[in-house]
DNA sequence: CATGGACTGGAACGTTGTTCCAACATGGAC
DNA sequence: GTCCATGTTGGAACAACGTTCCAGTCCATG
């Protein structure tokens, strides 16, 4: 019943995804075409499709391949599991800018699943009340991928121009430019943006959640 | 020193915005492309280059028109405007899915200036303490964008198969045959899944990072 | 050794964003 | 009234992309 024993040298959709998500971190999103990933592999076009459907299908299995390697639960406090689910997806993002985008184009795929089953545990065991799991694992989620999403966004942008700092600083001088009357926030904000660590602001936000969690619990 | 007055049928990026947002809304974000832009003008792609830049730009240029509509703050009390800032992002991203899309797509441009400037003012009047501002508004911001990326995914799917209950429901027998044992969370949640209400889950987002934000208030 | 299904490589197709340029319109200078 | 410089237009052309198609190669099995 067994399928007959494959070429030796056969490709499979592991070194293809393997391919892929090397070509994503060295060269980009943009960089990832199905000619750059014949050439890698040595191989045509029809071979690779032989193996994966289309284009969506090999992000997506890009994306989780990602994703599952990040998501081990461990059986630490709740509040301290949920941090680390959400650093670890923060740190992944960082490392994997191109999975940020992935995650807001094609939702419900396994590796959404996975996120949410990771914060799903500590939500229950932290003794939110069922009704109400549904909507907190949802917000961390959501806060999760929004910031997923921006990270891979400034990545995209960054790599195009120069160093982050110089970036964020420029960045910083054309906010403080804006109409005083229309974006006084904005100005504010814009004094401290060039020594801002973003993964501690996300942190802070998770924490932010976190507390409007506690509030929940009876 | 004006520049002379144009041709009186001249084209602008106006028209060329108003017309991709019309594209945009009744056949989806795959269908803008500069040959369909051209037919429904009447025009040729040179025209529109001359004022356009390129398709990001229109798009930025689109994305930037739909929010400026709905950012109009008003003084009501600090956690009903910020609710009330939230819910008119959600709903024009409703009416606009792909608008969430670009959101994520390319960020720090006007649109998300504005909605940064739009909570900022009521963080500052509810006494938030200046340092964390910036943490308080860029984590309502991002859940924000999260809920906008996930909703204009979701638009992609549904539009593409049936209806909005039948994918729901489908969806919940789809995590409803997951592993027991490795996803119990999710099963969980699948029952709820096809009556739950988008809308009023996210509001419950935005009331749980508002809850925390009101713990830091001295 | 022959067979047939698993698998491969590459040519080809249709579509996309973008560039380029010859032509046109218009209002001020003469 | 004529003419020209500038602003604007329409469409042909290009390179790159995802995808399809198919003739051919490999090899466990009969």
């Amino acid at each position: 019943m067994a399928t007959r024993s494959q070429r030796a040298d056969a490709l499979s959709k592991e070194r293809i995804v393997e391919a892929a998500i090397e070509i994503l971190d060295t060269e980009g999103e943009s960089a990832l075409t199905f000619r750059a990933l014949t050439a890698r592999l040595a191989t045509g076009s029809g071979a690779i499709y032989w193996h994966v459907a289309n284009k969506n299908e090999l992000l997506a299995a890009t994306t989780n391949d990602v994703i599952a390697r990040v998501m081990t639960v461990g059986d630490a406090e709740p509040h301290d599991a949920i941090r680390a689910i959400a650093l670890g997806m923060f740190d992944a993002i960082d490392a994997h800018p191109w999975v940020g985008a992935q995650l807001s184009r094609e939702p419900w795929q396994l590796a959404m699943l996975r996120i949410f089953e990771a914060v799903g545990g500590p939500l229950r065991r932290l003794g939110v009340p069922e009704r109400a799991q549904f909507n907190c694992a949802s917000a961390l989620v959501n806060y999760i991928l929004g910031v997923a999403g921006q990270n891979a966004a400034n990545a995209r942008l960054v790599t195009a121009g120069t160093d982050r700092t110089a970036f964020l600083g420029g960045l910083a001088d054309q906010w403080a430019r804006l109409d005083a009357e229309e974006y006084p926030f904005v100005r504010q904000i814009a004094a401290g943006l060039p020594e801002h660590d973003d993964r501690e602001q996300f942190l802070a936000g998770i924490d932010l959640i976190l507390a409007g969690i506690d509030a929940l619990i009876p």
